[in-house]
DNA sequence: GGAAAACTTGCACGTTCGGAAAAAAGACGT
DNA sequence: ACGTCTTTTTTCCGAACGTGCAAGTTTTCC
């Protein structure tokens, strides 16, 4: 991970991973609206000035470590083999994705700071978009469509990403006691299939989640 | 349309829409980054404090109309038939709303802006995101299930959001000479039939739309 | 070892944000 | 029509934010 880097790079990261652990940590234990910059910087021992020359605002440091993940996940999709059918490349980089490194409480936590806070809300939505616009050149390339020609890269990307987007909210809610994996692959089995009308009531959907493999 | 209000309540709306339709216009005609509030506010004849009373930032204002649209959407939505099935429901509403009553080429403009900008993308992404809650509400409540219970009405919410952002995305770009009306049809259905792969290569997809209907 | 490049830091300036209270405008009862 | 109450607009103002610049420090490269 650390290769071929030199030291200044290394630092860099270092100070980088430090100040969005630092604003994270923060967020979680004291709220966003009353953490400050200052407060960061000063947890990882550096200038309020250098707080700002990694990020412009206290809620871009709060989710940098889900954008940074998001970015990994293209990666991820570029990766995979050229003639592996789609949806089972993006299904592969998807899952793994699920595990963001996090305590569940933790992430729930998050997730429910997120969707109070306005600026967090967007900082959060426009990283998935970018995601979603990164998807959707690959997509385009490994199924010899055209993302400004034609819809279905766009349409694909953007499920992807709701798929993701979607099942974290439920999952954060806890009233079903499913994991997050077992509801994802529930969300992608409807989307691949259409989101065929659910046969009227579901009832017990969440009883002894079917194997997700 | 402005039936039983008072004055008061007439003016209040007439500041507010003139307030947007300002910004818009400015935006459209100078850019955003070079916009203040103060041109704004000093465009409506009120003082800047009373920009900010309406809203909390130009990138706000800017965008108000679209979002207000939005808002309608989710209301349309609500008075549909209790009986009709939810994907006629659905496009009964979105079909409509994308006439936005903007010209064409100033449609294309905007979007561009949003594109571009961050603080506009974010705001416009963050109406999306209150639509989309608001529409997986009325969907639970439609098709009998739960919105903290079951996957399905929060996706078959974000797909009918991301249909519509898809479609104007690929429509702005202006390389497919089709219409968003066309594109949007293209959209939805591919998107009730799973994303079926493309056969491989459509090559002139963009020829002589497919009837949608 | 020393020059060049990159990063950090403090300072300063203009802008933005939002609270508090006075002034203006509408609503309402008599 | 008048006075009073409520709501909105406005002015004033201080705190926070964002950014550019130049000096100081660290790393890189020759």
């Amino acid at each position: 991970m650390t290769d071929d880097l030199g030291l200044r790079e290394r630092k860099k990261l270092a100070t980088r991973q430090a100040l969005c652990d630092a604003a994270l940590k923060l967020a979680l234990a004291e709220g966003v609206t009353t953490l400050t910059p200052e407060r960061i910087a000063e947890k990882v021992h550096v200038s309020p000035r250098t707080f700002r020359n990694y990020f412009s605002s206290k809620e871009e440091a709060i989710v940098a470590g889900l954008q940074d993940r998001a970015q990994q996940v293209a990666e991820n999709l570029r990766r995979r083999p050229a003639d592996e059918p789609i949806w089972e490349s993006l299904r592969a980089v998807l899952v793994p994705s699920l595990d963001t490194g996090m305590p569940g409480p933790d992430l729930r936590h998050l997730l429910g700071l997120i969707r109070c806070h306005h600026a967090l809300l967007a900082e959060h939505l426009t990283s998935f978009e970018a995601l979603s616009r990164q998807m959707a050149e690959v997509i385009a390339e490994r199924t010899g469509t055209d993302v400004n020609r034609d819809i279905y890269p766009r349409l694909l990307a953007d499920v992807s990403g709701i798929a993701l987007k979607a099942s974290l909210g439920l999952w954060a809610t806890g009233t079903t006691g499913r994991g997050l994996g077992d509801i994802f692959g529930e969300a992608l089995d409807l989307l691949s299939r259409g989101l065929p009308r659910p046969a009227v009531a579901p009832e017990h959907s969440a009883d002894t989640g079917p194997p997700a493999t």
